[in-house]
DNA sequence: AAATAATGGTTGTATGTACAACCGAATGTT
DNA sequence: AACATTCGGTTGTACATACAACCATTATTT
């Protein structure tokens, strides 16, 4: 038998981003009928359930650095789906009308997107999966 | 107790994102002492371990698309890493000398990397946790 | 109160990756 | 032989993300 294994697929490097490639175009084609791309959507979410949530605190739900906070935040403003209010030092993000319009179909898309790797992988081995990555991501940053 | 979760630690979307951001911060610590990005070190590894292979064969070891593979050679053939040889209508790709010269660093960086996410992970753990997600990834991207 | 440090955020620049459009070479069809 | 198709690769452009440097604002120390 000729299974074609990768050279490199005993490598966690390698199949970590291999993974999160395939799963992103997955959620890009999903989030498509939204208008918004993926990791703008979990942003609209974040702020949509926490109005006024400071940029701090997106960073930490979304485990980004601030930086990228600040330019998906800025996206988003541009497009009028969120309005930043700056207070002293802080910066609260709220979200518009916009954003509370997409809301249900950023919800849906988000639902399509787990049925259908939950169909590929079967819906236990993928609800598995996905807790044992995040245990070794934590694990992992902790360092 | 208070677990302090993501509220998206369910979405394999989110969880791989993650892991591949802080896998690869791992691996740009260790591979720094090569002078050469982890996944520069992989093209690396991969024409020295074949040389004069084709770049669609790059592409399908790595897991990568075509274009991506053409600005990795690209940039590795600026700093004479390796050397591209057009012949018809294929591009056949050559280490030189400097990439044989760093080879043995570079593994032993990757062994590195091994050695820091398994203990943190434990051996087992990371070696069952890595066969899973490139078989997650190989479904996946079957669609 | 002045000087210093810490905190929160933004900006310049860089990396990894992809898609779509393209170009030249090879192959097939009439 | 002429044309069309396919194949392999490259290029323009774009996105997600980060780091390091920076700028305000707030807190702490002297």
């Amino acid at each position: 038998m000729t299974e074609k294994k990768s050279p490199y697929c005993g490598c966690l490097l390698y199949t970590a981003n291999a993974l999160s490639r395939v799963i992103t175009k997955m959620a890009e084609e999903e989030f498509a009928v939204v208008g918004v791309a993926p990791s703008h959507c979990f942003l609209l979410m974040t702020v949509h359930n926490d109005p006024g949530i400071q940029a701090s605190g997106i960073a930490e739900k979304m485990m980004l650095t601030p930086s990228t906070v600040t330019r998906l935040v800025e996206k988003m403003e541009q497009q009028r789906y969120v309005q930043r209010i700056t207070d002293g030092k802080y910066t609260l993000v709220y979200p518009t009308k916009k954003t509370n319009d997409v809301y249900p179909a950023i919800l849906e898309s988000w639902q399509n997107l787990f049925r259908r790797y939950a169909e590929v992988l079967g819906e236990e081995v993928a609800r598995q999966l996905t807790a044992e990555i995040y245990s070794a991501a934590l694990k992992l940053e902790a360092r």
